[in-house]
DNA sequence: CACCTGACATAAT
DNA sequence: AATTATGCCAGGT
């Protein structure tokens, strides 16, 4: 069990751009890499993953590379993921058959 | 399709 | 303080 600690620099940058994130987009956990400085796609995950402020911070609105729906809470399928599903279909996110996102609701963090 | 490697932060020892 | 292990990956072999 992990013990609740103050958020760091870099979890405070992972969370800002996921604010920056419209309704009913996605993004993927290397374009946010890339947007706050870290190529390393597995850090985002983690921080995400210790949100302190779910679901204030829509972590919900990350996925994989792959468009995939990717993980959710600490899993890679399960009932968690079927929430983080319905979340982004509840914001106007469409999902291939296959689970997949088109590309148009992934975010770029295009300006 | 199954690995292996790369890059990075945090927790635990 | 340093090392080890691991983690909502990504990409290459």
């Amino acid at each position: 069990m992990e013990v609740h600690r103050p958020p760091t620099e870099f979890e405070r940058k992972v969370f800002d751009a996921l604010h920056l994130i419209p309704r009913g987009k996605v993004t993927t956990y290397g374009l946010l890499g890339q947007y706050i400085g870290c190529r390393s796609p597995r850090a985002i995950g983690q921080a995400l993953r210790r949100n302190p402020f779910a679901p204030d911070t829509p972590c919900h609105r990350v996925v994989s590379s792959d468009l995939a729906i990717g993980g959710f809470a600490g899993t890679k399928a399960g009932e968690p993921i079927e929430r983080k599903r319905r979340l982004l279909e509840a914001e106007g996110v469409t999902f291939s058959p296959e689970g997949k996102i088109p590309t148009e609701c992934c975010y770029r963090f295009d300006e």
